[in-house]
DNA sequence: ATCACAATACTGACCAGTCAGTATTGTGAG
DNA sequence: CTCACAATACTGACTGGTCAGTATTGTGAT
């Protein structure tokens, strides 16, 4: 593995990759840097050199996920006119987001998670986000009409769950399928603030 | 903290007490045994003479409350009739449990997560044991025309995914209320099936 | 020659797990 | 009942491997 060739990208770079890989499978207690060093065929000494600590770069790839994912939803969304045209979109993205990063989707809904309290600061941080982003938009599609009033706030975060576990099931697994989770996932969150197709 | 007393409870539920609170608070990693044992007012040697490790003392717990909770769920749908009204119960009894067990709720929502492959098999064990025992009534309710045919499977991952994270937020923040939840989470879950009230 | 970056060798705090020993409770023979 | 012995329950000082982080040295570009 990890063929070294002419590697030319920067060494930064490398390490995320590297970080990303084992962090992923292992989680970040049982990560040794050693093991991200052999991996990426860098150096112990470079990453010490580009991060602070192991924590900060665990952190760093939490956070470039979840920029992803983010941007991702927001640009979906933009594209779609108002009220629940724009959930809809928002959800697929996500969920498209979640499929084409398997590995990254592990870290922040699996390995995030149950650190110390740095971690669940950041971990609640990400998911708020999301979270909101779900909120405004169902609220615009409650004060549009398209869906009766709701309990926003709960909803929102009753469907990140709902998400994740299908996500996390699926990363884990391979099963269901991507397609059957949003052939049955879409319908079933929809349906659940009283939207039909 | 920790009055010793005349303490006439065995050694190992004192371990299991204390080991509960320092868990559930700090997570396992950041869990000395030290820390368990200073808590409990026992020794150290005591907690290798009931559990084998640090990890079967984890994971004791995790089944303690697992059992706890299936108990009650099965025991609140026994009394209900069919259909739809058991689903209903077993809902119903699955988050009075989880509000009336705060702490044990943190450990195996969020504390269990993240670490090792062991530990990922265990809670993949209870989250399918509650999905499962969902997923058995969502059939019935089906099967006997309560609500319309939906891919079970996939619906009572989403739930449980929805009423874990509904769970955890309410367990970090104590918001929403635990009535505010069960008045908007529950009507939520049962449109997503198509019922309705 | 100096600076940014990278590689290697090393350190020492930390903590799960051990174990030799003590205390407590159980048992059954006289 | 009581004494000898055994089994079980508990104690806490100690240890040894581990691994994040550091100090030192190397290298190539300008």
């Amino acid at each position: 593995m990890a063929e070294p060739t002419t590697d030319s990208r920067s060494t930064r770079d490398r390490i995320l990759d590297a970080a990303m890989n084992i962090f992923s499978a292992k989680g970040f207690h049982d990560t040794k840097l050693d093991e991200i060093v052999a991996e990426g065929g860098i150096s112990k000494g470079s990453i010490y050199f580009h991060f602070p600590n192991k924590e900060k770069l665990f952190i760093a790839l939490v956070d470039q996920f979840a920029d992803v994912i983010e941007r991702r939803a927001r640009e979906a969304i933009g594209q779609e006119a108002q009220g629940i045209v724009r959930v809809r979109a928002a959800l697929e993205a996500v969920l498209e987001t979640f499929g084409k990063y398997r590995r990254p989707a592990k870290l922040l809904l699996v390995q995030a998670v149950g650190l110390g309290a740095v971690f669940e600061r950041k971990r609640m941080e990400v998911t708020d986000r999301f979270a909101l982003l779900i909120q405004t938009y169902l609220d615009e599609a409650v004060a549009d009409g398209s869906i009766a009033p709701v309990n926003t706030h709960i909803v929102s975060h009753a469907w990140m769950g709902a998400i994740y576990s299908v996500v996390i099931q699926w990363v884990y697994t391979g099963e269901p399928s991507q397609d059957e989770i949003m052939d049955a996932l879409l319908p079933l969150l929809l349906k659940s603030v009283g939207y039909q197709d």
